[in-house]
DNA sequence: GCAGCCCATTGACCCAGGTTAATGTCCGCA
DNA sequence: TGCGGACATTAACCTGGGTCAATGGGCTGC
């Protein structure tokens, strides 16, 4: 699980100074912070079990969530990591995280190139996707928004399953969520959905995501799989 | 100029190996792409003088700016540097780049840990920045967008000027790469500058901003010179 | 079994921002 | 000196999505 964030494409000498690394695991109930927006945040991150969404809060409550992150994603790490953190992390589910301490993070680098080299491929994908949201939000309309963010999670969780059959996920979000994550209102996110399900596209029952018709809905969204996927760290 | 990119933080045998490394400077026009999306980016580029923007395009041709890039960014790093590029890069004026070859780059990371380092930062920073404009279009109105985007690129601009005092600077945008930076329409933007220009908060002349009161432009775009800039890399 | 809460759903109405299209201004070029 | 093209500006009108408010359904705790 862990391979997938920093410790892919390692050798096992390396992996063994990574699990050397870490100070141990955490669990978090659902709905505490993982790190806080302008707070120091005193570790990194591996996710190994749960959802936790990225989000921004502006000073009258306007939040506008910024990624979902799966298990595999690595979390906390920032340009200056003494500074506050620009963002939070919110436990949407109870999650589980393997934690490493930030102290000696550069000098763990220094001492091993290829984590450096990690990270700042994994960073890069980070920053591809969240650009790639940005594009979502500014240029698309609210149905094109929706068909793609629901098609983005639905591919990467169902990646993450290993099963290429199943068109169902599990997904533990609010239509608030949704719209928090796409710059609408959940009425228009509730207005939207009824239309995709309508349309025999996409339906959303409780916790579980059902996509219908994945080529219709990659059409409207404008959802190129390969190259978002390339892009979705976790 | 180029210390800020890739050799700040380096000691003077470092940078020589950048130096070593880069195979030479290239001047483009105005008008042209440093490189495409969907196409494979043979390079890797410091800008060294002159605007860029990012962008992203929709198949039906709908624009989305993702970010503007000053002298000192540092350009083209991907995760997987044989993909095709996630966005195209436009030069707004005459340009000239410090070109690195994409082949060796891993070798030289490995060779010299520092330098992967400084990668991952400065890619930590750029997605800090896109997630910055994330919530920008996602959670802001239009007068709030504007102000927030005129005024992060005052305080770029004016940071790499030097002056302090000075309230005004060039700024080579029409109103249609503001729209497309902010997700509106080129209409719209011109209303929106009219009413920030009629509140004597700002004025666009031809190629200037001016900014006549930095203090309610910041209140009114929820904007925060200290994190802002922290997040913008050039 | 029911009170309370959270979330989904829907309807009625409204408005920020989009659309269309005309007019103006500036500038480079023949 | 005048013409064409790229931008800016404005007005008139329209609509996608926001706002407000009511209803319902499902779950939890007692």
């Amino acid at each position: 699980m862990r391979n997938e964030a920093l410790c892919a494409p390692l050798s096992d000498g390396e992996i063994a100074v990574v699990e050397n690394f870490k100070s141990g695991n955490r669990t978090i109930p659902a709905g505490a912070d993982l790190y806080s927006q302008d707070e120091v945040c005193s570790d990194l991150y591996t996710l190994l079990d749960g959802w936790i969404y990225l989000y921004q809060i502006l000073e009258d409550g306007r939040r506008q969530i910024l990624d979902f992150a799966l298990p595999g994603a690595f979390l906390g790490f920032q340009p200056n990591l003494d500074a506050p953190a620009s963002h939070s992390a919110y436990c949407l589910t109870d999650i589980a995280v393997c934690v490493f301490p930030r102290e000696n993070l550069f000098d763990l680098f220094r001492a091993h190139p290829e984590l450096a080299l990690r990270m700042a491929w994994i960073t890069a994908r980070d920053g591809a996707l969240a650009r790639e949201h940005l594009t979502n939000v500014g240029r698309r309309s609210a149905r094109e928004r929706v068909a793609h963010l629901l098609l983005e999670l639905f591919y990467r969780v169902r990646r993450k399953a290993g099963d290429q059959q199943v068109n169902s996920i599990d997904l533990p979000l609010t239509q608030e969520h949704i719209a928090d994550a796409l710059g609408l209102t959940t009425v228009h996110v509730n207005r939207t959905l009824r239309g995709l399900r309508q349309a025999d596209l996409l339906e959303i029952r409780g916790r579980t995501l059902t996509v219908r018709d994945p080529a219709m809905l990659a059409e409207i969204a404008g959802f190129d799989i390969e190259a978002v996927l390339e892009r979705a760290s976790a």
